[in-house]
DNA sequence: TAGATTGTTAATCGATTAACAATC
DNA sequence: TAGATTGTTAATCGATTAACAATC
């Protein structure tokens, strides 16, 4: 399996996911490109090229069989195998995002949570436990954990960060507005809020002045 | 002001204020793009070209005021007139969103919430009321809020989505998992952690398989 | 067969990087 | 002045789109 797929390709499939599951629901066994691309708004020669990265083929006339998308899809994104993470700061966002069920069938399984707040320590969310902070360093290299989700307040995070790497992580998922600092080789994959929210109030700015794109 | 930036420049802006508050309370007054690029791990050329972007103008040997370019991607961002928003679906992930503080900073205000569940409804999370679902397309309409916020399941997204449009809306921040059908004039901004954690397992699994990128 | 649809090759577009002159 | 740093112009790179032949 050496497939390549280009970052933009990758960054769509979850999409195409999402809508073949949508598809197959209401009964369709075979979808064609050209469809898919009409109904998601996306030039149809990329999603024939996307679909094709996936290693799936598809007959002229009827199109791709949506069964083998979808595992093709799931193959390619790698939910079939999930990782295991740890997440770091159990405030209102991070106990959001355990309780969230969603993310094992996506590829990453939280298994443990820290917190510096003596409250939360010992307790239980969504059965996953919070550990003091202290016990970081140990737990997470003992099994060998390789992602850490950080959601800190921004002043902190970077320290997270640091610990988290010294640790022996290897990919970290970063939901505090701050760009970390983190060797070569680790993955740092920010969950850009803010970015959202300034392309949101863009659209509504240009909308109000009359704006062209 | 009729300075246009690239969408891609415009994803970075937030990263560069975040940095610049950053460097701004180790008391640097000025910042040469040079130093930025590096520290960030952008290229200098790309980082000169994006603050270039926001208006600013630099001092060849001395850099750019920082005071100025926090100013400039402010007000760049929109971040300093923020518009409404209202969110539907008050589960776990919906409350952390109306706990989080820092929307109103970015631009963006939840002034209510709206849920099906009787048990939540006339409740306030975070001063924020929640309303039942029925009186949505009342009072958004009514109060004209530009944007909002789903966050209810996959298989109400999309009949949430039309409820919200029908209401007047111009912008829909989506955390559903799934692709909404709307009308070109409405901007969608999907958060895909969908495709962050896709992200995140492949960088593992090249990793572990010794790939390259 | 005729027509829809795939998959490929070439053209375009936009974003990033390289090279370099201008300037404090 | 010398050197760091800006800002611009040209070259490169990658992703998207257009054109079209292949095929069910």
């Amino acid at each position: 399996m050496s497939i390549t797929v280009s970052k933009s390709a990758f960054r769509r499939l979850p999409g195409y996911l999402n809508y073949l599951y949508h598809k197959k629901s209401q009964g369709f066994s075979t979808i064609s490109a050209t469809v898919m691309a009409e109904e998601m708004n996306i030039n149809s020669v990329l999603v024939r090229k996307d679909l094709a990265s996936t290693g799936t083929v598809g007959r002229p006339k009827s199109g791709f069989k949506v069964d083998e998308l979808i595992r093709n899809i799931i193959e390619m994104l790698g939910y079939n195998n999930s990782s295991e993470a740890v997440l770091v700061g159990a405030g209102q966002l991070g106990r959001a995002l355990l309780s969230y069920g969603e993310f094992e069938s996506h590829g990453v399984k939280i298994i443990a949570a820290f917190d510096t707040d003596q409250e939360v320590c010992h307790t239980e969310i969504n059965e996953k436990k919070v550990f003091p902070l202290e016990q970081l360093p140990r737990l997470v290299s003992r099994l060998r954990v390789p992602i850490g989700v950080i959601a800190v307040p921004a002043g902190v995070a970077q320290d997270i960060c640091d610990k988290l790497v010294d640790a022996g992580i290897q990919a970290i998922w970063n939901f505090a507005p701050v760009h970390l600092q983190v060797p070569e080789t680790i993955l740092v994959q920010n969950e850009n809020m803010a970015a959202s929210l300034a392309a949101l109030s863009q659209h509504l700015k240009r909308n109000q002045m009359g704006w062209r794109a």
